[in-house]
DNA sequence: GCGACAG
DNA sequence: ATCTTGTCGC
């Protein structure tokens, strides 16, 4: 794919919060997802204690599942993880992963937060804007705002509130398991962001790409870390 | 000031 | 995120 830059990523994370006020403008939760046909997922993974990335992005084609392509990208870590600013740390490996992709997937499911961020610019609204593709953010923890706890059964869900607005929903993708915290990104509303994560995860807790794009990027950090260690 | 805090 | 075996429950 190509995108052009928005800013740069070389900064402090004054400077981090400050681009996250300003995008967070710019960021459109209002239309409803139109018709989906290939959906891609993105995931990172870290090393403990060095400062390697490895990135994958994974698209598929919407009810089979069925692999398009993927792609998967190593780098450098050069923010810190700091609650609130982890795009600042993820999203310039998971662009490179993205520019190294052919296709252009119909939406992006994202490991982290969208709207349901302090400044409303989590990691899938962020990656949103510069992909200018919509995008959906599907985390496993809340980061900030508050929800009665939605019902037991799979598709149960419950709004999330964050400073008296709803910024994201607490679904239930499995009966009887946690819940997932989903939000729009970008170019997507939340109605839309809610039915294709249920759309999507109808075994497992997680939707399937998600699933898919976390097994194949930890798949190559073991290849790569192979590839530093052994010959040294 | 205190507690919370995506991955 | 990462380090890790067995174990409780549907």
């Amino acid at each position: 794919m190509e995108f052009a830059p928005l800013h740069s990523w070389d900064v402090d994370p004054a400077e981090a919060r400050a681009i996250q006020k300003s995008l967070a403008a710019n960021v459109d939760v209002s239309p409803p997802l139109g018709p989906w046909e290939t959906i891609a997922a993105a995931d990172v993974s870290y090393n403990k204690y060095s400062d390697w990335l490895y990135a994958a992005v994974i698209v598929v084609r919407a009810g089979t599942f069925e692999l398009v392509e993927r792609v998967g990208v190593v780098g450098k870590a050069t923010f810190p993880y700091i609650p609130g600013l982890l795009s600042f740390r993820e999203a310039p490996v998971v662009l490179e992963a993205f520019r190294k992709l052919q296709a252009r997937p119909d939406v992006v499911l994202c490991d982290g937060q969208g709207t349901a961020h302090p400044r409303r610019l989590g990691l899938a609204c962020h990656l949103g804007l510069w992909l200018e593709l919509p995008t959906i953010g599907c985390a496993k923890s809340l980061l900030c705002g508050k929800y009665d706890e939605p019902g037991p059964d799979r598709g149960d869900r419950s709004p999330l509130v964050h400073r008296g607005e709803v910024v994201g929903s607490v679904v239930r993708t499995r009966s009887r398991v946690s819940p997932v915290y989903v939000s729009p990104g970008h170019r997507c509303d939340l109605e839309s962001a809610v039915a294709v994560t249920l759309a999507t995860s109808l075994k497992y807790r997680l939707p399937v790409p998600a699933r898919l794009a976390h097994e194949y990027v930890n798949a190559i950090r073991r290849a790569a870390d192979e590839d530093r260690t052994l010959p040294l």
